[in-house]
RNA sequence: GGCGCUAUCGUCUAGGGGUUAGGACGGAAGAUUCUCAAUCUUCAAACACGGGUUCGAUUCCCGUUAGCGCUACCA
């Protein structure tokens, strides 16, 4: 597919006050379609439910997209805004004489509907209203009784949705009712208000969740009632928890921003997201770039089947973005990580960024900046008990690491090299493996057993900090013994 | 219940009438001995079930089962 800009998408949340899982990855497909088309990306606020919708929650949806780095052409248009417009379709159906008043009361459908129910139907609207006339219907509305407005669904035939994920799909329309289009506050329906939009904005693609995909027909049959340009559907399968049922907050985070807090990397999110329900047509490798992800997107190549939300792997993707991240790159992200540690590294930018470096190979996730690899950027940090457990239980050590303090101190110039004769020295002279002191210096300086090489730690940390914290190894508290 | 969609390793998936059914994450084992959550090597792991069609089905068709979705004056 090469680039159309006429090509315009949207994307149209409902504001619940943040940006989910599912929604993102809508919102990802529509911009990533959006930008290989080189066509329009619309920021859409579906906010006609009054009783859930507040326009602060719209920030949180924003603040979830800045985060995933997709931008918006136009928008953010807001429905409560543009409610003339709907009335104005909803008329222009009413005239094509593709629409009723109805009267019936909710109690009264609901009683109907369990009535059906219980007798084993279908519990769909049975189209009561329809024979009222219209002059009399205006007649009772004048009067002030209350009514909706209903689509005057086609009682034979089907309705067929060309959709570019699952080709076409068939509904027998003898299976939808005469759905509400303008409730009798005259405020309109979902289904009234997309399409009044779609068409109104002129979207070309419509890339939504797969739960919209029995809706369509309702949607198709408007089209066609007000005679106007079918747009493409293409639905996209759905995002799952572990156990396979729609992703939700048993399964811990559904908001975007969620993860941001987690300490992951925008990019790697996105990357993930990409892959879930979507494969390049011809790419053996997983972790993509921006333009990579655009240039080989393609409606075609999405998953018919819904995809389990696969925390494992999102992990996996940050570890390899965070690694091939120029320190540069990850500095203001790590920062961020630091002032919610309440660490404040006093070094300069050089330094900082080389011990980056230094420790990213190492890292999986954000947040190891600001916990694992605390003892690094700040004098205040903790022995992991595990460590201690494992390199340094014993006096022996900890005295020879004071012994090792004072030759460093000794020494006139601290470097790698020196600092690693330094230590084998003393471990011949004493008769043990040079790996005992290495693995218990490791931990004295930096609290925990993973880490870079001990002699980059060393020189990273500078002379004072080493020997200051190698004679401090002796008054580390000893774990608790834990059974 | 009705309608719709879907079904390949635990997960994301590639593939497609004849294949040792491929990759990635995760898992296991080994190597390295300056740690490992690094690195390298190796291994285990899948075509839901039953009928067709066919010389031959994991692949095509039908059914069953299961999962998901929709079935509102929610979106």
């Amino acid at each position: 597919m090469s680039a159309d800009p006429t090509v315009r998408v949207r994307f149209a949340p409902s504001p619940t006050g943040y940006l989910h899982v599912g929604g993102a990855r809508t919102a990802l497909f529509n911009w990533l379609f959006a930008r290989k088309m080189k066509g329009t990306l619309i920021l859409r606020i579906e906010d006609t439910d009054f009783e859930r919708s507040t326009p602060e929650m719209v920030e949180g949806i924003v603040q979830g997209m800045k985060w995933l780095g997709l931008d918006w052409d136009e928008g953010p248009f807001f429905q409560s805004q543009r409610l003339e417009k709907y009335q104005e379709t909803a008329k222009k159906i009413l005239e094509a004489g593709q629409a009723y008043y109805c009267f019936c009361t909710k109690d009264q459908l609901e009683a109907r509907r369990s009535v059906l129910q219980a007798a084993g139907q279908p519990p769909k609207y049975e189209g009561n209203c329809r024979k009222i006339s219209r002059v009399e219907a205006e007649r009772r509305i004048a009067g002030g009784e209350s009514a909706v407005l209903r689509f005057m669904v086609p009682q034979g035939g089907v309705t067929v949705i060309p959709d570019a994920v699952f080709g076409n799909v068939e509904f027998a329309n003898i299976e939808l009712e005469d759905f509400v289009l303008l409730r009798s506050d005259g405020i309109p329906t979902y289904h009234l208000s997309v399409v009044t939009d779609d068409i109104d904005m002129r979207i070309t693609h419509i890339i939504r969740g797969a739960d919209h995909l029995s809706n369509t027909p309702k949607q198709i049959l408007q089209y066609r009632a007000l005679n106007a340009a079918m747009p493409i559907f293409a639905h996209v399968p759905l995002i799952l928890g572990p156990d396979k049922t729609r992703l939700s907050k048993r399964h811990g985070a559904t908001s975007v921003i969620a993860y941001r807090d987690e300490g992951i990397v925008p990019e790697a999110f996105r990357n993930f997201l990409a892959l879930l329900g979507w494969t390049p047509a011809e790419s053996t490798r997983e972790v993509m770039r921006d333009d990579e992800l655009i240039s080989a997107f393609g409606l075609e190549n999405i998953s018919h089947s819904n995809a389990v939300f696969d925390r494992d792997k999102l992990d996996w993707f940050n570890t390899e973005y965070i690694r091939s991240y120029p320190a540069e790159r990850l500095f203001p992200l790590i920062e961020e990580e630091w002032k919610k540690a309440n660490i404040h590294p006093v070094a300069d930018r050089q330094w900082l960024l080389s011990t980056i470096d230094l420790l990213k190979p190492r890292a999986r996730n954000l947040k190891d900046f600001s916990v694992a690899f605390r003892g690094y950027f700040s004098d205040d940090f903790t022995y992991d008990p595990a460590a201690i457990e494992k390199f340094l239980k014993d006096d022996a050590t900890r005295n020879a690491l004071s012994d090792l303090a004072q030759r460093y101190a000794a020494l006139s110039e601290f470097t790698e090299q020196n600092a690693e004769q330094v230590l084998r020295d003393l471990a011949a002279e004493k008769g043990v493996k040079a790996g005992g002191f290495i693995n218990g210096s490791r931990v004295a300086l930096t609290g925990q057993a993973v880490a870079p090489s001990l002699f980059a730690i060393m020189v990273a940390l500078g002379r004072e900090k080493t020997i200051a914290r190698l004679q401090a190894a002796r008054n580390i508290p000893d774990p608790p013994s834990s059974s």
